[in-house]
DNA sequence: CGACTTCTGCAGCGATCGCTGCAGAAGTCG
DNA sequence: CGACTTCTGCAGCGATCGCTGCAGAAGTCG
């Protein structure tokens, strides 16, 4: 015989986590880890500072919470670009996904992953490496993507896989930049078009 | 009959301006404005609060003049390569310059106009601005110096010398990114080579 | 119902933030 | 010398930082 076993013990939660996440995330976009003040935050989350330790644990993991869900969802034009038939097809997809992603209206402007740390107080010396090693991996799996594409015929024998990556994400936070710092969409999406003329490029 | 009259009234300051200022520019340049304390600041710079303080004002003139300082100090090929006779030579001095001066070896990695203040809480945001400005300034000279390029037929005459100079900036930024995140001078200037080649770019 | 578990609101922790008042030191000037 | 000016060291300001203890609220379970 089976008792009822719906929800988990103890109080439920007065808030929607994934919403509160949400916002978490957005104001970490704006200011960066440091620049988030825990009571910036759990303001926008609708949450008190109690809550929010409870859900999340500390403001680092919080940040890594966000940053997973970042990269899942304003990030996901990056594993959806790598899957395009042609190398030039995946470079195009994914300098087009970052102007969009970092000049989104009703977003924070700019990239996450590049402004969201880039220098920091000792303290937030751990985010900041966390940074470092997303946006390295951003870069291996652009790289191995053009591998796979001179092995396969789609790029010249002499290219330089990790060259021609280097240039990509090289282009991608130079746009996320330019981004941050007002840029318009049209006027990136127009430089993106132009860096890719003259493929394969070099 | 004139009065002996060299050194200024009161008591003569116990620390070289300049050298502080040096010594502050590599704290804000690493840590950026917001990370960097005035405690550590002081700390590097080798006075106490109070002294700088009297000599510099507060925190945010102290940035300022940091910036200025940077402006004729690492960043000074800027200038220098707006002189440079073709745009090609032009182009490549910039990446050139932002590749050494990005990855000195005794300096921090990337560039100070770029992380000293990407991302700010609500009492950065001057700082930010300041620096928005700062690096709109330095695309605007580039801009005109490839305008007078297009003007003097060293560029084709249906070149958009904003596009052109929106394409170096950005490549500066982002190679600034990935000094700031460990990439090595080698590679960055391998990269800065291959993205001028196919020049006249477009 | 009572036992148990988890979440919430309040209130406040110690540490650090940028910054300053004040007395005295250290110089120039007449 | 004494009057004056500026800089320095000490000590500490109010505000904010990230974070937590604790009592009670709000649910499940038998």
């Amino acid at each position: 015989m089976e008792t009822k076993q719906n929800g988990p013990v103890g109080r439920p939660r007065g808030f929607d986590a994934d919403e509160a996440l949400e916002r978490a995330m957005l104001v970490f976009w704006e200011h960066g880890y440091e620049g988030a003040s825990t009571a910036c935050l759990t303001n926008a989350m609708g949450i008190s500072t109690t809550s929010m330790y409870a859900a999340f644990g500390n403001k680092e993991k919080l940040f890594r919470k966000v940053l997973e869900r970042y990269t899942e969802g304003p990030s996901g034009y990056l594993p959806r670009a790598l899957e395009e038939p042609t190398a030039l097809g995946v470079a195009t997809a994914i300098l087009a996904g970052t102007v969009r992603t970092t000049t989104r209206p009703a977003h924070p402007h700019g990239c996450l992953g590049v402004q969201g740390a880039l220098t920091v107080s000792d303290s937030g010396r751990e985010v900041r490496d966390l940074l470092v090693a997303w946006r390295d991996n951003g870069y291996s799996c652009v790289r191995e993507r053009f591998q796979r594409a001179v092995d396969d015929g789609d790029l010249p024998p002499q290219t330089d896989p990790g060259l021609l990556a280097r240039y990509v994400t090289t282009f991608a936070y130079g746009i996320a930049v330019q981004a941050a710092s007002g840029v318009g969409r049209d006027e990136l999406q127009e430089l993106a078009d132009a860096a890719l003329r003259n493929w394969p490029l070099f």
